[in-house]
DNA sequence: ACCTGAACACCGTTCAAGT
DNA sequence: ACCTGAACACCGTTCAAGT
């Protein structure tokens, strides 16, 4: 299914994008370095776009295979702690790849969406875990799980703009920020306890 | 300064951008609609990045000024969720315009970075007066109006790419999230009441 | 100072042809 | 089924020349 070539000339584009941004992935170069001719690539992917797609499912599914690596942890909390961590430093180390896949998409890849579906999963099945532990406040964990999702999301992408880095006193990097929202859902998850005992 | 042919060319060029992304912004077509020829852009901008980078501050320099149209409000809370919901419903109208403002950008341009501390001033100081006013937590700021700008960033970039849209129950669009946040920091500005009254 | 038309190198995509 | 080489249309950029 996955065939030599198919998988050679993902990586070789994905390398490409590191280095020089979706406009350097060209398929001419992609050919040159996976050892085929400059329009090989039409017979595994329909388009240079769906060739991107593959890059960021591939993406994806890594993505899925790390949380489940890192799953067992004392507390839960601490789980999503590393988990927000572990996506913002893969943003960093790779901006294109994380621009990519969250960019848009006009053929709308069916394939894409159910990758980002299973990490998606995962994330709620934590905070599920956390909200049990009395670690995170009561609600729809869906809802806090995306309320997570968007802050390091947006934070990881204001940063790599240049858009955050106020100097001086309020500087604030991605991850004091999202121990900012941390330190909010801590306090009302204590709110909610002292209801609990009353 | 800003010469006639300048500004046909940024709005000619804007206008393709809505209407088919980046990649429908070629020199040829933005001359043809400003009714020049295909490399009279050059005569005023540097490349089509530097062209590109004139929309991006065209459109946060509106975005200043909408600010300052809407600062009258009676309490600074309400003028904040007010400012929350223009900046989603911005990017929501104009995704290709909210991805190319926050995009990578070579060529750093400086022009482009004091348009967007200008907008960020205004923000700081609206979150100070509500701070004054108890409708916000204790605490530096420039961390508070970061937090809430990249919450908001954030959930309109996941919604945009499709990453949000948890069907059915769980199902949160960015207002919400925003919402979520702000009842999160109103429940913490609520204890700081109570430690000031001790 | 601003604009034009021709030209160059490069790219995505298609096609006829080979194994 | 997979690959190749030539060809086409298009694009960003440069250049010599015009006012």
């Amino acid at each position: 299914m996955a065939s030599d070539t198919r998988s050679a000339l993902v990586a070789a584009a994905a390398e490409l994008l590191d280095q020089g941004g979706p406009a350097a992935v060209t398929l001419r170069e992609v050919g040159r370095k996976a050892g085929v001719s400059h329009n090989a690539p039409y017979k595994h992917f329909k388009s240079k776009e769906d060739l991107l797609a593959a890059i960021a499912s591939r993406e994806l599914e890594r993505q899925s295979e790390t949380m489940n690596a890192l799953k067992p942890q004392a507390r839960p909390i601490d789980a999503l702690r590393r988990l927000t961590r572990g996506y913002i430093r893969w943003a960093q180390n790779y901006p294109a790849r994380f621009r990519l896949v969250f960019g848009e998409w006009k053929h709308d890849s069916h394939e894409l969406g159910e990758a980002a579906g299973k990490s998606r999963a995962m994330l709620v099945e934590i905070v599920k875990a956390a909200q049990d532990a009395h670690q995170l406040p009561r609600g729809n964990p869906e809802r806090i799980a995306s309320l997570l999702l968007a802050l390091a999301h947006g934070a990881v992408d204001l940063a790599l703009a240049g858009h955050l880095s106020a100097t001086g006193k309020g500087a604030a990097d991605p991850d004091m920020l999202a121990d900012d929202l941390y330190a909010l859902l801590k306090k009302s998850s204590q709110t909610d306890r002292k209801y609990r005992r009353k």
